[in-house]
DNA sequence: AGGGCTTCGTGCAGAATTTCACAAAGTTAA
DNA sequence: TTAACTTTGTGAAATTCTGCACGAAGCCCT
């Protein structure tokens, strides 16, 4: 059989396409034309010949000797993301942070309206959060289907995320940003990508750490070394 | 010399652990005494043999034939990203985002207190959000120094995400969580970790859209194919 | 036209990470 | 005590990712 499957670009280049593109679309609003990769990898902050080898996989669209066209670059990173069409993007949990998304308007000029936000508490629906009304959970299925929806972003408590997540699935959605602080089951047909600020910070805390020990232990050598 | 430098935990292992942590803690809310590493991979999503590796980073902690104890796993991981102590947050960039965190009490028991906030514009400094007033940002320096902050969190415009990084490192902070939507340009001695959403939703979007290719070719295939 | 200069595209080696597979070490039960 | 069973800890293989190094290809200047 022929080879009709798309070349795969593997993971961690995907995760640094969002990163060029942004970069990119900040050369383009200050008028620049063409670049070098060594120009974006220091935008970007890293490696040459990586950014070589990420664009390479949308296919050889620089040339040599000149470099990229921003313009063109933009275009296809874009082709290559899935964003030349919109996604739609319903919140499940209408508390502080889903309302926060929902009022938003950050999100449906960069290809990711959100068209809907839900939740089970009776308190909470009906009521307005910017443009939406909160519908009840128990329609989320035809939500989704009526408005066209692909991803779902949870911002649920972490005790309700889990069944948020299977109402998402069940409801037909293969896409899935968690902020909720607990790893989701889910089959490994569906994509999730995890928010947690207490994991990053927590990170940051390990790092953190590092350092100090790291000083601490040269000072310590510094007052134990003898004088001549 | 002797090896006194602290045993070095891979990167991507020192990302596992506060996940692993925070299964942990649930575990341990519901009163669960042990785990093996096949229960503990199950919750986290991976495979069982890199679990009993990251875990065996911290030293070894687990029992053969029985498996690990929580409470004594939670410490020891507890211990080794540096959560013995707490890391005082200052936040960078009164707007929506940076009230929000500055008021969002969530941190503070995880042990990231949030105990400053500060802004260049006159017109938010001195307000109060939740239990912070506003202070100048050219007042970080002593700031940080007088309540020992460690963590700087920038949640200002893109345009001035890179001052305040400057003014960040400048105040002595080596540890940034950035929620710009831009790389910062930072020396390699500060740890710095993005929050952009912008960029998980492409992430997912490219994903969605190999999804929908796939079923797309499969669908042509099918509808391709010779009936016998 | 041709030499010099720049920058891409990529083979390849090395590093990092993941996964397998199994000996070691413990438990349980008779 | 011994045999059967469980689960850890870890070498080693497999996989993925990174970065170097250099040929290829285009531009510019004389």
């Amino acid at each position: 059989m022929t080879q009709l499957q798309r070349r795969r670009i593997p993971d961690a280049a995907v995760a640094r396409l969002p990163v060029y593109l942004q970069i990119l679309n900040n050369l383009h609003a200050t008028n620049v034309v063409r670049f070098s990769s060594d120009e974006l990898a220091a935008l970007a902050g890293v490696n040459a010949a990586k950014v070589r080898k990420d664009l390479s996989y949308l296919g050889s669209y620089g040339t040599r000797g000149v470099g990229y066209e921003v313009t063109y670059l933009i275009h296809q990173i874009r082709r290559e993301l899935g964003l030349m069409r919109e996604w739609n993007v319903v919140v499940v949990g209408a508390g502080n942070l889903g309302c926060a998304l929902a009022k938003f308007g950050g999100f449906a000029p960069r290809g990711f309206p959100v068209v809907g936000i839900v939740d089970n508490d009776p308190k909470k629906i009906g009521q307005l959060t910017g443009a939406l009304k909160v519908s009840d959970v128990r329609n989320l299925q035809k939500l989704v289907r009526d408005l066209e929806v692909t991803i779902g972003a949870i911002t649920t408590s972490t005790s309700a995320a889990q069944s948020a997540a299977d109402a998402l699935i069940e409801a037909g959605i293969a896409s899935i940003l968690n902020f909720a602080p607990i790893v989701l089951a889910i089959p490994s047909s569906v994509s999730v990508r995890n928010v947690d600020l207490g994991v990053e910070l927590q990170i940051l805390s390990y790092y953190e750490q590092m350092r100090i020990e790291q000083t601490d232990s040269k000072n310590q050598q510094e007052s134990n070394a003898v004088p001549v």
